[in-house]
DNA sequence: TTTTGAGTTGTTCGA
DNA sequence: GTCGAACAACTCAAA
């Protein structure tokens, strides 16, 4: 490299593509070599879970590859590594996607201050937080009226890959990819932006135009599977947008599209509500603490069937079908009374999509003290759930062998089954018809005029 | 300011 | 077995 070449630094965080990437593009624009870099820091190393780790981990190494191995991966702190490379490369610019999740907005928020100017281009999302308001320019609280202002409010057209990107020569002990692997028996999919493509045009060919009928049926491939690489940006939703065509199916899922951005938008406006209840009221509720129970759920032994098999679906593939992850939840926060963010945390540890906006939002829609206070009597019912979205028992046998044997009609109530409990599968924790009411009479201590309001 | 209509995803009970 | 009604009260968005 000659030393009137100019450099700029191009810092991957969530977005770990080539194509549909305008940052990249801007970093490239204005210098003659790029310095590309992902940097590890310690939330990602230490508090990351096996699954998503490893995950990431794959990621890396497919972005690599389409950088023809330059890619700089650097442990540590990001203003300690911002600097050294703009030192060393006498970098006039860092090159971003705008990030708006709480921890990330932190992180640069303390690389700023110190100091490091960080140029933002685009975002994870067609739409980005904070620009979708209604006529007095506050946030939207509803999805609905969101969705409309958000179907109008158009985003950036798309951009290709970059051709023969330049780039710095990268020196061996900036190569720190992890060796991260997933633990024995669990087959996480395919991470990095080639599978990314694939799934989608699989999808878009087997699976798009039913998905309006399909996508709620646990033991068909009916959704995407494409949580993990928007999570990573390895796709960028735009793209998505791009290619949905006409119809039932593209529509309904063009609006789980705008539900993400929503929830991006949602914990924009509130970024407390990782942690707190969205609904301050719900605060006050009862709840039990996490002991037994909580325990049989993480492991996917709560005794009915459709939660077990949707909890060892997590715990096996680091992926839950949307489906179950509603039942799971409402079986959490309605049938053993606990906050939430128990099995928020949870899902966080095993999912290797875990969007903190989606993840957190989610978990309150279900509990009823999101956006959209689901009325108090939707509270599922874990049997009858598996009957009308696993009819044929598929998703049930695939994931609990206990229960293999048993027929159809069986294996959701397998304690009326002679043979139920043949081979080990465990009693109910519960009895759904008590803790249902249970968790009404609780509600119902928080109405707005109850007496202890 | 007031009013009106509406709000992802459900379940149970009784006819 | 099927089907429609009933199930709180509240807040939001927009007219």
């Amino acid at each position: 490299m000659s030393s009137a070449s100019k450099r700029s630094i191009f810092w991957f965080r969530r977005d770990l593509r080539l194509a549909d990437n305008p940052a990249l593009l801007a970093a490239i624009a204005e210098a003659d070599e790029i310095v590309p870099v992902f940097i590890m820091d310690e939330a990602i190393a230490k508090r990351a879970g096996d699954f998503r780790r490893a995950y990431l981990a794959d990621s890396l190494r497919k972005l690599d590859d389409s950088l023809n191995g330059g890619l700089h991966v650097i442990s540590g702190d990001p203003v300690k590594i911002l600097r050294e490379l703009q030192t060393r490369f006498d970098a006039t610019s860092v090159h971003v996607a705008a990030d708006y999740a709480p921890y990330g907005v932190a992180r640069d928020e303390k690389v700023e201050s110190a100091g490091i100017e960080l140029t933002r281009t685009g975002s994870p999302y067609a739409v980005a937080p904070g620009r979708v308001q209604k006529s007095d320019e506050t946030p939207y609280r509803v999805y609905t009226p969101f969705y409309k202002a958000w179907s109008i409010h158009g985003w950036r057209a798309l951009v290709k890959a970059p051709q023969d990107i330049a780039m710095v020569d990268v020196r061996e002990q900036d190569r720190q990819f992890p060796n991260w692997k997933a633990p024995t028996g669990v087959l996480l999919q395919s991470a990095g932006e080639l599978a990314a493509h694939e799934r989608w045009k699989k999808f878009r060919k087997e699976a798009l135009n039913d998905y309006d009928k399909q996508r709620n049926l646990a033991g068909i491939d009916g959704t995407s599977r494409l949580s993990p690489h928007l999570r990573w940006g390895e796709i960028h939703p735009r793209t998505l947008l791009a290619g949905l065509g006409e119809g039932e199916g593209p529509a309904v899922f063009r609006k789980e599209i705008a539900w993400r951005e929503f929830y991006a938008d949602v914990l924009h406006h509130n970024p407390l509500t990782t942690r707190e209840y969205y609904a301050p009221r719900f605060a006050n509720m009862r709840y039990d603490e996490p002991g037994e129970k909580f325990t049989a759920w993480c492991e996917g032994k709560t005794g009915f069937p459709f939660v077990d098999a949707a909890m060892r679906q997590l715990r096996v593939e680091g992926w839950m079908h949307n489906r179950t992850r509603m039942v799971v939840a409402s079986f959490l926060v309605k049938d053993l009374h606990l906050e939430w963010q128990h099995g928020a945390n949870f899902f966080m540890k095993y999912l290797i999509d875990n969007d903190v906006a989606s993840n957190s939002h989610g978990w309150q829609w279900t509990a009823g003290c999101g956006t959209d206070a689901s009325p108090y009597y939707r509270i599922f019912n874990p049997i009858e759930q598996g009957k009308r979205f696993d009819e044929q028992g598929h998703y049930i046998r695939k994931f609990v062998p206990e229960l293999r044997h048993l027929s159809d009609q069986e294996i959701h109530e397998p304690w009326d089954a002679p043979n139920g409990y043949l081979h080990g599968y465990p009693p109910r924790i519960v009895d759904h018809a008590t803790e249902r009411n249970e968790s009404l009479a609780r509600l119902q201590e928080i109405k707005v005029d109850s007496p202890e309001n």
